[in-house]
This record gives C-alpha cells, structure tokens and sequence, in this order.
DNA sequence: GTTGGCATGTAACTGGTTACATGATTAG
DNA sequence: CTAATCATGTAACCAGTTACATGCCAAC
C-alpha cells in the first residue's frame, strides 16, 4: 500500500499540475479538491519540508523580488509515488462525516416540524453547494482542452451528487408536510398500530 | 451554536435510544451510525466522563456478576443539550473524504486502462457496501413498528446514495472501455486538438 | 497610506486511532 | 479447556485546525 501520508498525496499531484509553491497549492485546494480533500497550511508547508528530506520533491528558491519563495517539483522518486498510489488499489480510503444524517437517524426525538425544517435546512444548504458547483463548472471546463480532463470528470460527479442530496432532502420533507408517511410498514398488523410508538424505553 | 463535542452527540443520542454502557454504545455505533459518524473507545469512555462531570448523564454502577459494569443514562440537562443539538441549525458539519474521488481528480496522468481499473473498483466497493446496507435493512425495518423509524430513513438515503455511487462509476468506466471520451467538448475547434494534450507543464 | 493579497511559517490545541492491558463470563 | 465476547480503560501517536506572526508588494 501507499505510504504516503493524506496530505502529501494532494501535495504530489497539485506539483505534478504545476502548481508549485506551498501557498498556491493551498489556493488550488480550496476551490477544487476542498470539498472531497482538504489540507491546511499547518500541513502543507512542514509536509512539503519532509517530502524534499525524503527525496520526493526539490525545492528551489525563486524569491519575487524581495519575498522569499519556494519553488518545488516533483523528483523521478516522486514521479514513481504519486503514480504508485494513483493505482494502488488495496484499501481505498471513503470518509463521510454528515451531521445532518446523525440528526436524522435520533430524529424519532423530535415532532415533525421540527425534522421539517431540518429537512428544508438540509436542502437549502445542499442547493447552496451546488450552485458554488456550478459556478465552478466554466472554468473547470476550460481546463479540458488542455488536457485536464479528470478534475472535470470529477466536479460531474459533485453536481450529481449534491443534486441527489437535495432532492432527497427535498422530498422527504415535501411528504412529511403533505401528512404523509416516511415509511410505509408493508405488514398490515403493524399498520394499523402506526402514530405514536415511543422509542423502547 | 451546539457545544456538545462530536462524540458527545452520538452518546447522548444512544443513550436516549436506551443503549447504555460504553461498551454497547461502540457496538451500536459499529452497525448503524459507522458510516457517517464513527467513535472508538478511546473516545467513548473518556467523553462519557467528561459527560458525567458536566452533569447531563448520570452514571450507575450495575456488575453482571464479578463484571464491572457502568450504566449511563440521561439527566435532565443531557436531554436538553440533546434536543437542542438536534434542533441547531446553525452550520452544519458535512464532510467528506473520499480518496477515489481524488484518484479521480488526478487521473490525467494515468492510462485509460489504468483509469478503468480505478473506476471499476470504485464500482466494487461502492456495491459490496451497498450489499452490507441492504442486510442491514431487514433488522432496521423491525425498529420501524417499535417507533424507530429514522434510523431506517438513514439507512434509506445510504442505500440511494450507495447506487448512485455504484452507478456513476460503472457508467464512466462502460464509457471509457466503449472507447467514448468522458466529457464531449462541445466546441469544435477543441474537439478536433483532441487526444494527447499534457497537463500545463 | 492603507488595504489586500503574496508567501512562509510555528505553537497550541483538538479530535481521533491504535495498540495494549486486564479480567470475568459464556458457549462450545 | 479454550475461544469468543463482555466490559473498561490508558498511553502513545497521528492528523489536522486555528490563531498568530512576519514582512513584502501592488493597487487604490
């Protein structure tokens, strides 16, 4: 498996798309991979710092006038990592941290307006990223002619993704308020005791 | 804004879902929040402290047999904290981290076949998880009738969102091994410097 | 002249995992 | 008798965020 560290891997393939000094990378990070892999400049700059100690990346001071600047770029060692954990296939890592979907599943707790409007919430902050999505769609797409394909591909699956979310949200709070059900018990028996079971206790 | 900790949400919530030691609440959380909301022991037992002392659960010891056993439960204040965690809408934490997606991302540097490889495994886990779900389902189902109906919401929206997954990546692997391209430039000047454009450098 | 962006970095902290340790009980 | 499971816990470590600090440069 891959021994590179989470942060070096967006640090490896951003060098590898030319972007170059710690605080680009940053930046690039935060309108592009950020919603899917973060990295923070607590991270960036000391990792950059191990990766030139370990061989994987040369640095190169190339101030702009008075500022100091470091350039880095990939070594052959470095090449051979990313591409090694590009197509390592043991154990991929697939991390969901969604609060709104904790708050569903104790939403037995809570009357029906009150999960309606976390319903309604979840739905408005959804659309809300979908939109960011979308405005970043042109430039992305720019980037396809010249070759950089994948980070298209990519947001693709973002847009269909939010899109998904929010009309889940959508349409399970559309029922909730038109007096509907959630879930419909198929057993007749059960059925007819519906309304209100508290939870176990 | 909400102050309890990130553990402490789930805890307090299992606990009003009647699971009461640290040890269960780790078990429950392994087959039902895990997804979307994970704690390990070195977590559980030390939040449940700290719970105690701040007063909203209170602790009881109940040995099965030679068996030290500690039993938590809800205090007033815990069940306020819990319902107020539960009704806060103030920004919602929604994170993911998804390493196939950063594959993905950087995937211009890689081969088609290599790109198939990463796609149609994603298509493989993306399933087996979706298999796990939905034998998760038929207990989840039970807790329906017995007032449990969120948690089986949950589980619904991970079961639509599982074969999205699954889905999504199928498709753009069929595309590729069909010899389709992912993305159609839809002017014509780019579409004719198709092929073999290297990323910026 | 002052705001904002470029550029780099560190220290303190938080949240979390892993591995380890202990010991009783139950099921085969 | 022994493996699995119940039950609790800690220490070491890792990854990551936040806040802070510095200083140059360009634009208004």
């Amino acid at each position: 498996m891959s021994s590179l560290t989470p942060t070096a891997r967006v640090i490896l393939g951003m060098l590898k798309l030319g972007v170059t000094t710690g605080y680009d990378i940053k930046k690039v990070i935060d309108f592009s991979t950020r919603f899917f892999w973060t990295a923070s400049y607590g991270q960036i700059y000391p990792e950059l710092k191990r990766l030139r100690k370990a061989g994987l990346v040369r640095a190169e001071q190339v101030p702009r006038g008075k500022v100091k600047r470091t350039v880095y770029s990939l070594t052959p060692k470095g090449e051979r990592a990313l591409h090694d954990w590009l197509t390592d296939n043991q154990e991929v890592l697939f991390e969901i941290r969604d609060e709104s979907l904790l708050r569903l599943f104790f939403s037995d707790q809570l009357s029906r307006d009150e999960v309606i409007a976390n319903l309604r919430m979840q739905e408005q902050i959804f659309g809300l990223v979908l939109e960011r999505f979308r405005e970043l769609e042109v430039g992305v797409k720019e980037g396809v002619a010249e070759g950089r394909v994948y980070p298209y591909v990519a947001l693709q699956y973002g847009l269909e993704f939010m899109t998904f979310a929010r009309d889940w949200y959508a349409e399970k709070a559309r029922r909730l308020e038109a007096g509907e059900e959630l879930v419909e018990l198929e057993d007749d028996e059960a059925a007819r005791g519906e309304a209100r079971l508290g939870p176990a206790g």
